[in-house]
DNA sequence: TTGTACGCGTTATCAC
DNA sequence: GTGATAACGCGTACAA
């Protein structure tokens, strides 16, 4: 057992409720205003040692804990930040909220976590619901690349960081993966397998990740002296399966050959996946597939899916730091950060026979 | 575009800042405390029609937001709760975590999410910060059978739900899925495909679930006249895949011939799937597994498998209730809630041959 | 260096 | 039915 002060105040408390800045002073002694200098550490310099030491014993023998909702009314300050997400329930975000949330917790920071499920009128109204609960900024993961309330928002004053995605206004920060280098490596992966005509299935253009992955795409092919065949690239209406597989469907039906596919991400490989079940076709033996963002339990897949591993923590926690840089100095000029990417060769990638 | 109001207060506003009750007040032409009675549904009563209508349109074309802060510190509520879980990464939580976020949602409540690395002195110190915050209750994910810290809370008056695990205190409300039925079902669905030797991976037995689900496997064998070998049951020392890896290992190489698994949860089942790659052991034709939670994607498997489906979306949402319940009503008596599992027979279990 | 006085935005408790 | 006033717990000019 370590020493530390036990969880339930050790000392006197009044009428059984959690001691306040007064009960502290008068145990030491001392005016609440004298207290509250000598327990803030910002403040602290302007207390004597002897009685910053007396009120600091008496704040810890009784337990004192600030009470953090008279402070924020106070100072009008939170220590709190909004995180704007789509769903928690995709496997992409839990990871960036854990980066998120290592630096938040490092500076006494917290998260208000909402999901929007792609509701444009449903984001307004949790925003909303943030922004009255006195968030000192927001990070936000659900940016479409035409995003009027954002923008908004922005204008407002309303510190933000956008994470995965941006929008046109490069005005804003944003951190994401390094989508166009990672599209490369896959494009060059498949080339070094062999393969020539290769396959994309895109994220929506109405998101910066779906357009800049599908133009790297089309860059990619070029550089390698292919074909950039328009008929090869089908986008999906989100980033998920069952539009991943309704891509893939409409993509052999245009019969166009093809022997790889490049899956705008993870969860769209995966409604390929669904697709090759149904028609009998065998991965990668017929056909290549790779992924992006390599999402946990890839590798347990039928087959293990090839991908490009996007940094989800580090993206989420470099987020934050920008987010609390753009709090402490609001005259910061916003920067936007691209965080490096790698491949994961699995089996869904085969040699062109 | 639907007629609501727009998000910045179409009125005037003081000083460029968001309009306070007192702007209200004074937009309505009445008194602070009028406004404040006409704008509480619970206290609106008190007022005229015509007062309450005249300060709801001011309030509405001023766009006034209530200063939660503010109405927290008068109150001593903070419509606020904190959510224990072990690691949000873990695909068990998400989908509880929405559930809790539904229901908690329409009452106007919001979620403080920690995490705590199943690390004691970590939880201790998230919880501590989470009452500091002035939280109204607890609900707790990260439940051991033995678990002191917990207790004392209870005892302390805090209140609290237990999610998917509880203590050995069952004065403590908790809501979990029907376990023994779960592992009931799972067996029965071997026993019918012919096994007669049935091992099980069971979960840390400092936890509830482990033990529960433990004990139902005995049970459940011997109610089918099979004999109830100990040596064919192996404990994971956590709820991941490396131990149940390890113990999948540690099974086979105890040399007690078997032919099926019954994995305690779908991360421990996933293990075996590693051990049967690692030393060429066909699924199911060799041995069948069943998992248990149904987390997603698990139908993508190589092969896919068949586990026991655990409501977590009901499960949290029930949680949530039941907090509320108690916040609401101190003097209300503690239930327990057992939600009831299905099976989902995929294709990683087969007939004995 | 320390104490006094006030206000943050809201609601509860008095009067009227 | 409405208005005045105080108070929640804290931080901070200002005065001493």
């Amino acid at each position: 057992m370590s020493p530390n002060q036990p969880s339930p105040p050790a000392g006197e408390v009044r009428r059984g409720q959690p001691p306040t800045l007064r009960d502290v002073a008068e145990a030491a002694g001392v005016h609440a205003a004298t207290a509250s200098r000598a327990l803030n550490p910002s403040t602290r310099r302007l207390v004597s040692a002897e009685t910053a030491r007396r009120v600091m014993k008496a704040a810890k023998t009784l337990g004192y804990q600030p009470n953090p909702i008279a402070r924020s009314l106070k100072t009008a300050k939170s220590s709190t930040i909004g995180l704007v997400i789509p769903d928690l329930t995709n496997p992409l975000f839990p990871p960036i909220v854990r980066g998120i949330e290592n630096v938040l917790e490092a500076e006494g920071y917290s998260a208000w976590i909402v999901n929007t499920d792609n509701d444009p009128e449903r984001e307004r109204s949790r925003i909303d619901s943030l922004r009255s609960r006195q968030v000192e900024g927001l990070i936000v993961a659900t940016a479409r690349l035409d995003h009027p309330f954002l923008e908004k928002l922005h204008e407002q004053g309303v510190k933000m960081v956008l994470v995965n995605r941006r929008t046109e206004n490069l005005a804003i920060p944003c951190v994401t993966a390094d989508d166009a280098t990672g599209i490369a490596l896959a494009v060059r992966h498949l080339v070094d397998l062999g393969h020539t005509r290769i396959a994309h299935l895109a994220g929506p253009h109405s998101t910066s990740t779906g357009v800049v992955r599908a133009r790297a795409f089309r860059h990619a092919v070029r550089d390698h002296g292919l074909e950039d065949d328009s008929r090869l690239i089908v986008e999906c209406a989100h980033w998920n399966e069952a539009d991943g597989a309704a891509a893939t469907r409409e993509l052999l039906d245009r019969a166009t050959p093809f022997t790889a596919i490049v899956a705008g991400n993870d969860l769209i490989a995966l409604g390929s996946y669904d697709v090759f079940a149904e028609r009998g076709i065998s991965c990668p033996e017929e056909i290549s597939v790779v992924g992006f963002n390599d999402m946990p339990y890839l590798d347990k897949l039928r087959p293990p899916l090839t991908t490009v591993r996007v940094p989800h923590h580090d993206i989420g926690a470099e987020a934050a730091r920008m987010l609390l840089d753009c709090i402490d100095d609001p005259t910061r000029h916003p920067r936007s950060l691209l965080l490096p990417v790698t491949m994961v060769v699995r089996a869904s990638t085969a040699p062109l026979r």
